[in-house]
DNA sequence: TGATAAATGCAACTCACTTGCAACTTGGAA
DNA sequence: TTCCAAGTTGCAAGTGAGTTGCATTTATCA
């Protein structure tokens, strides 16, 4: 399996362009990585990043993955995805609205859900309080068909 | 300071109806953990309900707190609030309505927005993707008036 | 090609939370 | 009131996600 063969070509620009701006370098644990956050619809743990790379033979370091992940988060590149399972989802942001998740209490089953009803409260909600609000999470949690 | 002592006067029945009904005891430990959370006007973790205790000398050790609160979510007399900081929070919710939270990024302070706009689009999101929703977190994250 | 700044891997660490178990309460039955 | 089983506690040890220090390696650019 080629992982990083054909990488520049799929990989975003405004992605690269992101990196290169924040003086980040493009090693090859770091593409192999970026090609498995690309890949996955939906948000996926430091774990199955490495769990996936060991698969196809790049294997790459916990460590790594962590310190990656921490700093395209810190160049917005992926959002965090908390759904109080133990541990942290992520995913890439490039060419995704803002959205919501639901997540199977049964079988974890994580389903996309392309909307956000938050934007007339938030306002509302700054006004109320006078915080300036900056982002939130809203997670829904219930049965997936097959688990009901 | 007394814990112990009116604890049986301010307790609300219907949570001792509840722990009996569980077959759970009334312990002294116990008593005064329920104690803290119920005069906690916000989310609260373990540790700090441990902290608490040992200020107010009466004394439990971490793992009874943490045994607890875990008791009390099965009983569903406590709502689990996660904030990603790391831990749990954790508020009675005898007498409370399904609220949500805002936290800011700067203070860590904490402040209850009794409000939900979620039932109308929970109906929504069951009709169209077949999952049954048990319930959901919304959090919102931001900057208070003294952090801006 | 060589300098240098960034990134990696490994080992050791932190910290929230859990588990096993012997000793101790509690609350009800005798 | 006494006794006992079920439930609870504290301590010690364990788990697992995530972090940190450091020596070595790699990408980038002059
Ligand atoms: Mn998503
Ligand atoms: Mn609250
Ligand atoms: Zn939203
Ligand atoms: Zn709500």
């Amino acid at each position: 399996m080629q992982l990083t063969c054909n990488l520049e070509i799929q990989m975003a620009e405004s992605i690269l362009d992101s990196l290169r701006a924040g003086g980040k370098k493009l090693t090859k644990p770091r593409k192999a990585i970026l090609a498995i956050l690309e890949q996955s619809s939906l948000p996926i743990t430091v774990a199955e990043i490495a769990d996936q790379l060991k698969k196809a033979r790049a294997a790459v370091d916990l460590v790594t993955v962590y310190r990656n992940v921490a700093m395209l988060q810190e160049l917005k590149l992926v959002n965090p995805v908390g759904l109080h399972e133990g541990q942290m989802r992520y995913e890439f942001r490039h060419g995704r609205e803002h959205h919501h998740h639901i997540q199977c209490r049964g079988c974890g089953q994580i389903v996309d859900l392309m909307l956000c009803p938050l934007k007339k409260l938030t306002e509302l909600i700054e006004e109320q309080t006078k915080f300036v609000i900056e982002g939130h999470a809203l997670e829904f949690f219930g049965w997936c068909p097959q688990c009901q």
